[in-house]
DNA sequence: TATTTTTATATTGTCTGACCAATTAGCCGG
DNA sequence: CCGGCTAATTGGTCAGACAATATAAAAATA
């Protein structure tokens, strides 16, 4: 066995080593699906600014502290706190150039259908008006995906939703099982659009949707149930009627709408 | 004045700074707008790794080479690397894990509507498919924002937008003038729809929009004259007619196309 | 002996602290 | 009003310790 490495200890510092950082455990740190902020320090950090900055803690415009302060009074080095600012900034929400130091940007250059910020958003409650723009922007994209999936889906693309939505009936969105189901549901017909941009896009909703769903089923509204909806959606898309397609997406979407707002109203 | 710090010069390394590294005047360093990739080295390594991503070059769930081979191959330090791979991880692309490395995640996961992403696609030379996804979607989102546009613009956006189409008719697309006019256009009618998750998209979009123009302009197509399209979209706003705006912006967008589409075919 | 479970180990990202360089906002003097 | 300085701040570097983990080796078990 080796005895700990002779070298030396340089500046005696506290032998900390990384053990368990405040950050880390700090927040809620919504567990969503591939959240990928399992502990790193500088994810936590980015979390952690991020949603202060969406909750208006830092206004557009201000100036944080600088680098040396901040990661000195967070406890983290330079380099992790460095870390976290680049992924703020590769998100648009600040800005950092010498002397001036690192400005929080103005909110239209956010990049709010970054997933991530997403959730971010979702873990301060955000305002009924967003809720509104965001349901708003599922009106408009959805319905023409689901008219364009219509048109374009393949025999495997409806096998795989007539199996997410067995799932979803025997599972209801009660179990995650049937939550992933009804995920996994949107997912294809989005898929079955063929257009990458779409797809890139809807996988940012997602997560704003996965959200209403909890927000929905914590002010235990009494949801209907949204099996016959998808089973009319799947039934156009199924058929090739894209009008059809498009106009039953619509009213399922006005539903979760609906449902969503009763909540809000609880 | 202080000495220059008695303590001891390590390991008599070499004493370079950074005064011009390779990365930075690397590639053509699409300078759109306000991209801040200004100089910044770990921006710099970002858009070059990023780019060789989208490009194919590094495949979907391949390994890039380990941080320290790959910073020290690449002459920067770890730090710089490791900022330019959190950019990267921000936008979706890659994913480290230790032991495992950082390797590039699946390309619908990549956020493809990230601006800066959006720019680095359009450096590459995008394929036919990936622009036809980009038409279809401004095809759905613009038509329905001009509606709702028509229906809660104010009379400061109104003002906004007829100024920006005088300055568009008198400097016409080849300026860049004429050009920043349009983009300040659409920003104020995608503004006056109200709706946040609306802005943050199209100002995505507005970079894919920026680069067709430019790709027009460089295989020199001879375009129509867009000023009356805006201009009909412009007095259907103005009207309040939500319709007529979302049928006049929808035919400008098709245009758009066209001319894009002959372009290519060049 | 074959299979499973446990333990080592090597590899890799993570984090640290201290240092120097480049940039520039804002001040000061001409 | 302009041009050059100065101080403050981010940008970049280095060398090393730490933590996590996939894989391989060893041990226990069937």
């Amino acid at each position: 066995m080796k005895k700990p490495s002779a070298t030396l200890p340089p500046t005696e510092g506290r032998l900390k080593g990384s053990a368990a950082h405040p950050l880390r455990s700090d927040p809620t740190l919504s567990q969503t699906p591939p959240y990928q902020n399992q502990g790193r320090l500088h994810g936590a950090l980015a979390y952690r600014l991020g949603v202060d900055i969406l909750k208006g803690v830092y206004q557009s415009g201000e100036t944080l502290p600088n680098e040396i302060d901040s990661s000195s009074s967070l406890d983290i080095s330079r380099s992790a706190y460095r870390e976290a600012i680049r992924i703020l900034a590769a998100k648009g929400m600040v800005e950092s150039r010498p002397k001036t130091g690192t400005r929080v940007t103005e909110r239209a250059r956010w990049n709010l259908l970054d997933p991530e910020v997403l959730g971010w958003m979702f873990d301060t409650e955000p305002s009924q008006d967003f809720i509104k723009a965001l349901f708003e922007l599922r009106l408009i994209t959805e319905p023409a995906a689901a008219d364009l999936a219509a048109q374009r889906r393949t025999d495997a693309d409806i096998a795989s939703m007539r199996n997410s939505l067995d799932i979803m009936a025997r599972e209801t969105l009660q179990t995650e099982a049937g939550r992933k189901a009804d995920r996994e549901f949107h997912r294809t017909l989005i898929g079955a659009t063929q257009n990458e941009a779409l797809v890139s896009l809807s996988s940012s909703i997602e997560a704003a949707v996965a959200w209403t769903t909890r927000y929905k089923a914590r002010h235990n509204a009494l949801t209907r149930d949204p099996v016959p909806d998808h089973e009319r959606v799947f039934d156009a898309i199924a058929a090739g009627d894209g009008s059809a397609a498009r106009w039953c997406m619509e009213s399922l979407i006005r539903m979760a709408l609906q449902d969503t707002q009763k909540a809000a109203a609880h």
